[in-house]
DNA sequence: ATTCGTGCAAACCGTTTGCAGTGCT
DNA sequence: AGCACTGCAAACGGTTTGCACGAAT
């Protein structure tokens, strides 16, 4: 456990959704100012083999990266993304039924799925939505 | 519509499943072996500008192209991508229920889905596994 | 002293753009 | 001639890697 490591992790505390990989560097870099981008990744990949962090994959987007829950929470997990501001939210819960639009033969394993829309910020049409954008540039 | 146009529409239609601009410049070199791939982003460009062709954009995956269907056919679908042989195949349907995993107050405009698993082909444990991804390397 | 992690720069992959050349009208 | 489209190569954004330096054991 090394101090970029830390600031890597705690900026994923801190934020509490998942951040991309630039946004983790301007977060953490507020603890150690000299981290480079390619510091970040490295943690990032030694936290996802160790299941410490989990990589959110989006539709035609970048990862984002989150802290894993403790150990025994649910490993699976849905998100919602909003078209105004970009930032991610964790859901809970999955609608299921995938049986039903699985064609005969296929074998699903898993599914990934993304809510789109307006979060609350933004969808309230008050001034928050740039806030909001401003803070995650 | 030039000759590279063409090609790339013939390779999207032969194919029948989304393709990624490697695989439709590869394909529609069998028509104009001098094509190169910026051609085939300009011309995917220009062809989902005319609502001809649609991106299926695929969670940690580059996008892939489709030709549209008739119009009036439905605009929103969801995919199965084989961990195999990595193909994309088309669903029909779509799961519903997204209200009863949407926080209060966030507004949901559209959602991707992805399912995961084994094409019919790759489940089977048969050779065809190796025969299909080697077609598409 | 050895080891591991870091920081920087270069490499890489998929995508986009600038520019000169080509083929149509 | 003019114009749109092509092909190539360079640029670009995000990610990875090579390598030499620095921190900790």
């Amino acid at each position: 456990m090394t101090r970029q490591r830390g600031a890597v992790i705690d900026a994923l505390r801190e934020a509490g959704r998942p951040l991309s990989p630039a946004e983790i560097l301007a977060a953490a870099q507020r603890q150690v100012p000299s981290l480079g981008l390619a510091t970040v990744y490295r943690n990032l990949r030694a936290l996802l083999d160790d299941a410490q962090v989990h990589a959110v994959e989006l539709p035609g987007q970048a990862d984002r990266y989150e802290l894993a829950e403790e150990p025994g929470a649910v490993t699976h997990r849905h998100y919602f993304q909003c078209l105004t501001c970009d930032r991610v939210f964790p859901l809970d819960g999955c609608p299921g039924h995938l049986e039903e639009i699985t064609p005969p033969g296929f074998v699903v394993e898993h599914h990934e799925l993304t809510l789109l829309g307006r979060c609350p910020d933004c969808a309230g049409g008050s001034g928050k939505l740039r806030k909001a954008a401003a803070r995650d540039h």
